[in-house]
DNA sequence: TTATATACAATCACAACTGTATGTAAATCA
DNA sequence: TGATTTACATACAGTTGTGATTGTATATAA
């Protein structure tokens, strides 16, 4: 009824988001009303069309809430890591991606509901979209990392760079979508630091004789 | 207007399912009304109400016309090949699927529509569920075959055969989803058949000293 | 202190989709 | 050769969601 102040605004707009997000998971982007959005927010569709223009923008802000800060933190991981070694660094970008889907529940809500429940067409089609140019970019960025690979010797002389970094791409798409369909942990869930591990030994050069050491922990 | 005859009704409840198709992947499941499939058809909702209960069936029998034929080949492939190398056995099987998704317009469809154009919710939550179960009897299969190789030394030692099917399954999972997305070719589509090689060809034992030869071609 | 913009709530008109009920003409059966 | 199904088309009723409009009380700026 009365006029908020800013921050309990910016609160509404965040409670909003978090409920888009539990109704979408439960109902699916398009069979999620602007007033169920509404309901479990506390508040009226009055309120979420004044902080959204439609189903579409609210759609986005849920994306962009864990999709943005997880982008950054992936590319730190592969560009900028701490570790010279460069199938290392694959190693905890990999596992930084799974740590933050298995560690945070709204990361997984957000990847079930791109996922699984939401169709990508009009408006929704632009996503699919942009989802391509980060693959694009995420290829480039792999086959830079096994490229300073193979010039150090550390990666498998019979595979190419461009070939190991889109296969390490497909195992990352697999290795989430089976995450997700795997509620009961039966198929992948209790497996996956030792799935990402066996990806990356699979792929690094077996130790020359008495030579440098394979940087294993 | 007029009675048809039995040929011909199944002639309509084909035609059916194949414009289902056309505007599921065009607009998604859950936008798609009775009246557009008929319409697409050239038949009236009426005709569609006849042949199915409502959309969900309709969904259905646009995901069995190329499931069950294409689960039955690849059991085929998988278990009772023609090749005794277990390995090129899951060669040969990953080759059977991409082939089916590449060879064959309706399957590329019905897989889009499946992965990008559907909500798994309600009534179609029942698909994730099979779809796990598939996934497990795959796992169940490949676990099978590598630890057939494995047995026969093929397999590389460092590799258990669990981690090894489970990564192949990740791998057909991911290979198939980024195949759908990308349209232009520049990710996967080209170099689909080499992914494949080098995937199965990385968990193949090296050959021994003056051994055997490795079924290469 | 007043004016205005803000942050919502409440109401309304409209379109669209669904399921069902009814109509109908021809195919099939007895 | 009638009677009965079959395979649809057509018409109707009911529900639901959307966007827009209007209302309103308060925070904020001047």
């Amino acid at each position: 009824m009365a006029r908020r102040t800013k921050e309990e605004s910016a609160k509404t707009r965040c409670a909003i988001i978090a409920a888009a997000r539990e109704v979408f998971q439960r109902n699916g982007v398009s069979r999620t009303t602007m007033e169920q959005i509404a309901d479990a927010a506390g508040v009226t569709r009055g309120a979420v069309y004044w902080h959204f223009a439609d189903k579409t923008a609210v759609f986005y802000a849920v994306r962009d809430q864990v999709a943005l800060p997880l982008m950054d933190r992936m590319n730190f991981e592969l560009l900028s890591g701490k570790t010279a070694d460069p199938l290392q660094r694959i190693e905890l970008f990999l596992g930084a991606l799974t740590d933050a889907l298995v560690g945070c529940a709204e990361v997984q809500s957000t990847f079930d509901i791109m996922t699984f429940k939401c169709e990508y067409v009009d408006e929704f089609r632009r996503e699919l979209v942009e989802s391509r140019h980060v693959h694009m970019e995420l290829l480039a960025s792999l086959t830079r990392v096994y490229k300073e690979a193979a010039r150090a010797k550390l990666l498998r002389p019979a595979m190419s760079p461009e070939i190991a970094a889109t296969d390490t791409m497909i195992f990352l798409s697999g290795l989430v979508r089976l995450w997700l369909m795997d509620k009961s942990g039966k198929l992948v869930r209790k497996r996956v630091g030792t799935l990402i591990r066996a990806h990356v030994a699979g792929r690094r050069a077996p130790p020359v004789l008495g030579g440098v050491a394979a940087g294993r922990r």
